[in-house]
DNA sequence: ATACCGATTAACT
DNA sequence: GTTAATCGGTATA
């Protein structure tokens, strides 16, 4: 059990940060309940220049600003008023790249996650909001710092399985014109973790 | 000050 | 496949 170094998220290159965090595993340490699952989804946002990404464009905003943190910053924020969407900030401070956490393996404090999601948290936690809803994340999490905890993502030995990893477009972006074609999502089965 | 809408989800038909 | 829930961010005036 090792918290990733700042070194990890300090790397330029968000895309392949996303497929780098498949199988490494979200802790959260709250009020003593301990919650933890591995990371099977990500997508990718690539800062000013993705139309895809709340920075695009170079937008600073009260919301937007903790993108623009060193890498290894938490950034929540609220979607269609009810769900916290979880995102890893990456890159230097000043470029605005995230990755957003989409759905996860529950490894750990499944009676809590249970609580929390009012319902069996089951073996897979599909889609962002469920995922930060079971782990306890929430908007005032944000600017969180990823190697101090309440939340932290650490290497536990979970490896891929050699060709597992599936690439395709982003869930929800169709508004971004070409940019919503990219290849900037990547996920994997939980079975496919060793 | 006001209006519109989203990196979604669960519960419907 | 369709839709309600729910509210802060953002643009427009």
């Amino acid at each position: 059990m090792s918290t990733l170094p700042r070194s990890f998220y300090l790397g330029h290159d968000v895309v392949r940060i996303a497929r780098d965090l498949l199988g490494k595993v979200v802790v959260t340490r709250m009020q003593d309940e301990v919650t933890a699952a591995a990371i099977t989804e990500t997508e990718a946002y690539a800062g000013e220049l993705d139309r895809a990404s709340h920075a695009h464009g170079g937008r600073r905003t009260a919301r937007t600003e903790v993108m623009y943190a060193r890498g290894g910053t938490a950034y929540v924020y609220l979607c269609y008023g009810i769900h916290h969407l979880f995102n890893v900030v990456t890159n230097e401070h000043g470029t605005p790249h995230a990755v957003l956490i989409r759905a996860a393996m529950p490894l750990e404090g499944m009676v809590v996650m249970n609580t929390r999601l009012g319902r069996e948290a089951g073996h897979w936690l599909k889609g962002p909001g469920v995922v930060s809803k079971a782990l306890g994340i929430r908007t005032a999490h944000t600017g969180a710092d990823l190697l101090k905890g309440p939340i932290t993502i650490e290497d536990r030995g979970l490896r891929v399985a050699r060709g597992a990893i599936i690439a395709g477009p982003r869930i929800g972006v169709d508004f971004a014109g070409p940019d919503a074609l990219l290849p900037y999502r990547f996920h994997i089965r939980p079975s496919d973790l060793r």
